[in-house]
RNA sequence: GGGCCGUUAGCUCAGCUGGCAGAGCACCGGACUUUUAAUCCGGGUGUCGUGGGUUCGAUCCCCACACGGCCCA
């Protein structure tokens, strides 16, 4: 920080100085306010709707409020500031005739501060609600100015980067988070509500399976032993259903060591849910119902705008085959095409960058993502999928090749997906070591691992199961209107800058001198 | 990983063909006892992202790097 008296922040030093020479404490421990500045706004205008003209009898409210200050007019002997709480604003007038020498007090203060007030409520003539200091107490000095009242904070970086400055700057940032957190709360009322039991499952984990996904590895020391984050939590839900819970979920971060982008964060918030004796039907109609509802909860209807669309939450949502879909959309039989070559050749008709190999569930999934999920606009769910994109789901009775397995989409973003859960501990083993086959052969490749503790755990059994997975931050940018995930999450993933960097990278460099 | 764009005062942004670094808000000094982006008078507070290069001279041209954004893979 520059010390400069000329600097910005060098003109804060020295009325932080002058406070303490004056025997005030810049950052008391604690200040008692009786209201925040909305319910003090709202009782005075109650006050003055009960009409008393009788000030003897009934007095305007007196209150002690406290808050940062946003704007300041000063006008010789008399001031306006507007300080600001998490519940909103109020003005607060300072006259010199009623202050007194603490009226003084002003030449410390600055934009940004926090400070006390106590006085009573009026409202002045240009009609604003406004409390009239009597004392004044500084709470916290702020000693760097704040971004522009006008302009806002335009510059990204800085906004994710310091991410208080933007919610100082921006109230529409606050209520988008706001609206993030009712999102969430309305998916666990509405789990609870239906017998659902939150649970939490390790993040810390010998084995990264239960997704395609490239894990970050950590080292226990104590242990001496390899760990890792946890890519998704199903395998330990399932556990948990082998272990006689129904219906548990989790809504809990997991981390994957991939691209940044607008809608890939390294680690993201995921829902996944288990129910035993239900299959994906079962999670449809739970899907359309959560979702519908957390729409309604965070804005008040479930037709919400999103791009140059509209869209409409309501159930029932269409149900459309995968397979079908691609063929109307792309003329793609998937069925036609059992070789991986031939499948190859006809994507590369169809101009679609193949690469040198990629096994047949990456080749669908690429139709699939290329053809079908941009048009999925409206709410639609996506039914059974090719059992090589899916590993840990239930064969399709009767539908060789395929399984019981659904995504949601909207606005051509995926925000579900779910199974009839693969609970034939033989049949599991063969669908991990044909994932790990996959990896061997197509080397880049992620694929799902083979995690025997819980091979070991279905073989003690498990009931049939439906199982979901929603990723938070997808919904919520839909359902907030956000068109990056940057958006939804206060502390977006950021490269350190070179200099702030830590010690360990640098000394791992000398190291290797 | 590739392409394009951006980085100038605390913030939001100008800066022409290479010639003394600019505005608004914020800030500092002064006036002002009901203001609302208060107003009026005076003041520019800067590592032009970093490091090289070209040039008499670089915010500007060239190269590399850093960080960010968008598009593509």
């Amino acid at each position: 920080m520059q010390d400069r008296e000329d600097s910005l922040v060098g003109s804060r030093i020295v009325k932080l100085d002058r406070l303490r020479e004056k025997g005030i404490d810049p950052y008391p421990p604690r200040y008692r306010r009786t209201s925040d500045t909305a319910a003090a706004v709202a009782e005075f205008e109650a006050w003055e709707k009960a009409g008393s003209q009788d000030e003897e009898a009934s007095p305007a409210p007196e209150h002690a409020l406290a808050g940062r200050i946003v704007s300041m007019r000063v006008m010789g002997r008399a001031a306006f500031l507007d300080i600001r709480d998490g519940s909103g604003a109020v003005q607060v007038m300072f006259r010199q005739n009623v202050l007194g020498d603490g009226y003084e007090l002003l030449k410390d203060l600055d934009l940004g501060d926090f400070i006390g007030v106590g006085g009573q409520m009026l409202r002045t003539r240009t009609g604003e609600v406004t409390i009239e200091a009597r004392d004044v107490t500084v709470l916290a000095k702020g000693m760097r100015p704040l971004p522009e009242k006008y302009h806002g904070l335009r510059d990204v970086e800085i906004r994710y980067r310091q991410r208080y400055l933007d919610l100082i700057a921006d109230p529409e940032v606050m209520e988008a988070f706001a609206q993030r957190s009712r999102v969430i709360n309305s998916i666990r009322r509405y789990l609870d509500g239906r017998g659902f039991l939150e649970v939490d499952t390790p993040i810390l984990v010998p084995v990264a399976a239960g997704a395609h996904a490239r894990p970050f590895d950590t080292h226990h020391n104590a242990l001496n032993q390899r760990l890792y984050l946890r890519i998704a939590t199903e395998l330990y839900l399932k556990r948990l259903i082998v272990g006689g819970f129904d219906r548990v979920y989790e809504i809990g971060r997991v981390f994957r060591n991939e691209g940044i982008d607008q809608d890939h964060n390294p680690e993201f918030t995921l829902l996944e849910s288990y129910e035993a004796y239900a299959d994906y039907n079962d999670v449809m109609t739970m899907v359309e119902g959560m979702i519908s509802t957390a729409a309604l909860d965070a804005r008040g209807t479930m037709s919400i705008p999103y791009g140059e669309e509209i869209i409409d939450f309501a159930p029932p949502w269409p149900r459309l085959q995968l397979k079908d879909e691609l063929y109307r959309r792309s003329g793609v039989d998937i069925d036609e095409y059992p070789g991986d070559e031939a499948l190859v050749r006809k994507m590369l008709q169809l101009g679609i960058d193949v690469g040198v190999r990629e096994s047949r569930g990456r080749l669908i999934d690429k139709l699939v993502s290329t053809f079908v999920e941009p048009n999925l606009v409206q709410p639609t769910f996506l039914l059974d999928y090719p059992e090589d994109m899916s590993p840990l789901a239930k064969a399709k009775p009767g539908s060789p090749g395929y399984v019981e397995r659904f995504e949601a989409f909207a606005a051509g973003m995926e925000i579900a997906n779910s199974y009839t859960e693969l609970n034939d501990p033989a049949v599991q083993r063969e669908r991990f070591e044909a994932q790990e086959s996959i990896r061997e052969r197509y080397q880049d490749e992620e694929v799902d691992r083979l995690d025997e503790d819980f091979l070991t755990a279905l073989e003690y059994g498990m009931p049939p199961t439906g199982g979901l997975g929603v990723g938070i931050d997808r919904l919520v940018m839909l359902l907030t209107g956000q068109a990056s995930i940057r958006d939804v999450l206060l502390f977006p993933q950021m490269r350190s800058r070179r200099e702030d960097q830590g010690e360990a990278e640098s000394g791992e460099a000398d190291a290797l001198q």
